[in-house]
RNA sequence: GUGGGUGUAGCUCAACAGGUUAGAGCACUGGGUUGUGGCCCCAGAGGCUGUGGGUUCGAGUCCCAUCACUCACCCCA
């Protein structure tokens, strides 16, 4: 095997791909009923679009990243997420100036270098939706609320919504330092991850899964007693309308988004049997990156869903996919027949009946048992005696029957035939 | 980037504690009376045992390296 794909790139073929269709084509309805259109961006950007909007200094940034020049040296990156490309556009379209056009989606691959496990992958795909120019809570609230109504359709009912706000400039810089105070006070005793988040990212220290840092962390001051009037208000308000539609959700004090965009509401979308990458999704509100990337200042809430991630969560409880299988499977024997067939065959796809033939002048054993492997509802045999007579036999896979049908006009017999049923 | 696990036929797996020409099931190809499928029967094809070294009279089996896959850390969808 000389060339194969590429670390963390897997190919999706049948009978997988049917299964991604009608996800995306369940995505795609429920989209529509809510008001989102959808929005096709290029799948390479700028790379300072994602440092800028991402945050220079977060993970994905820093490594992870697909990132080379082009060959007059622009530094180009393939994306690793779908907002920052679809706040570009928007801005560069100055698509906010249209009322009608505030939501959006898009589905599609993501880039980023990471080492693969379970549920991670270099190239993924992503379902996304990004809701423009509204800083209300009741769009943060419907924002969730269709992630969630999304899976309990494709059938992914056990799922746990975590929700959380993250305060604003002004409530955010106090927290921080209150917890990075607490979190020195106990610096010895943290792990050596831990040790260093403090200073990184103090807000990561909530996620250790080491017990010593567990502990520690249960008593650290809580970013809710920290947020200011506005962003209390907002919070409640959002908790208010997940309440109004049923949407249950728990409200989770270490939730911390890995993308510095994020602003007041936050929220994960738990699964298990994912192993330790468990969340399909995640999101939040990102006011303040409209303005960072120097366009207006527009208010915005989105959230992405992992593909590969539904499809294991769906594992085994798979909606049933039946594969297409022919109407018709043409034999053909000797090679005049042949060439009748291949007409037949392509007269029928143009009344769109699903015809198989066999390309190979085999022996009509070897036929009929590959019609049968592809379940054909009818076989149409036609050999050299056959077409002296200027007729086809027409055999009936399950009840075994069969009759000869005239070559004239056959393609009608057959395609009218087929609709009946 | 750091750890652990696993690499044998297209797929799923065998091969006693190192011992002849590495097996099975499924899948594939052909056949079981001239041109009729599923079940069954027969036959066939298909592997430099991931790759490269080493130990040994002898390596799929033991050792080292390397690559790939996989799980986990990290991070995230």
């Amino acid at each position: 095997m000389p060339i194969t794909a590429i670390k963390g790139m897997t190919d999706i073929f049948s009978p997988e791909v049917e299964l991604w269709q009608t996800i995306e084509a369940r995505a795609r309805e429920l989209f529509e009923s809510f008001g989102y259109r959808e929005i096709r961006t290029p799948i390479v950007e700028k790379t300072e679009l994602f440092a800028r909007s991402i945050g220079e200094d977060t993970d994905i940034v820093q490594k992870e990243m697909y990132t080379f020049p082009d060959r007059k040296g622009t530094m180009l990156t393939l994306r690793p997420e779908a907002t920052a490309s679809i706040v570009r556009a928007i801005m560069q379209h100055r698509l906010y100036n249209i009322p009608t056009m505030g939501k959006f989606f898009a589905i599609g691959p993501m880039f980023r270098y990471e080492r693969p496990q379970k549920g991670r992958y270099r190239q993924f795909h992503q379902i996304d939706a990004e809701v423009i120019g509204s800083k209300e809570p009741i769009v943060d609230a419907e924002v969730m609320y269709w992630a969630m109504l999304f899976l309990e359709k494709i059938g992914i009912g056990s799922t746990e919504l975590h929700i959380n706000s993250l305060g604003c400039e002004e409530c955010r810089m106090p927290y921080k330092r209150s917890l990075v105070d607490y979190l020195k006070k106990y610096e010895a005793s943290f792990c050596r991850d831990c040790q260093r988040r403090i200073n990184t990212n103090p807000l990561r220290v909530f996620d250790c899964k080491i017990e010593k840092c567990k502990e520690i962390v249960k008593e650290a001051p809580r970013i809710l007693e920290f947020l200011c009037g506005e962003c209390q208000k907002h919070f409640d308000s959002v908790r208010f309308f997940l309440d109004q539609v049923g949407c249950s959700y728990t409200v989770d004090h270490h939730l911390v988004r890995g993308l510095d965009y994020y602003n007041r509401t936050a929220f994960e979308i738990i699964a298990s049997g994912l192993g330790a990458q468990n969340a399909v999704g995640g999101g939040g509100r990102y006011d303040g990156l409209f303005k960072e990337l120097g366009g207006p200042d527009i208010p915005a809430v989105g959230f992405a869903l992992g593909v590969e991630r539904l499809m294991i969560v769906l594992g085994e409880n798979l909606p049933g996919h039946e594969i297409k299988k022919p109407d018709i499977y043409l034999i053909a024997l000797g090679d005049d027949a042949q060439k009748t067939c291949f007409l037949i065959a392509q007269n029928l796809r143009k009344k769109s009946v699903y015809v198989e033939m066999g390309y190979e002048l085999k022996s009509l054993k070897s036929q009929m048992r590959r019609a049968d492997k592809f379940g054909a509802s009818y076989v149409v045999i036609l050999g050299e005696n056959e077409l002296v007579k200027g007729v086809a036999v027409l055999r009936n896979m399950t009840t075994k029957e069969q009759f000869e049908l005239s070559l004239d006009g056959i393609e009608k017999t057959l395609a009218e035939k087929i609709k009946k049923e």
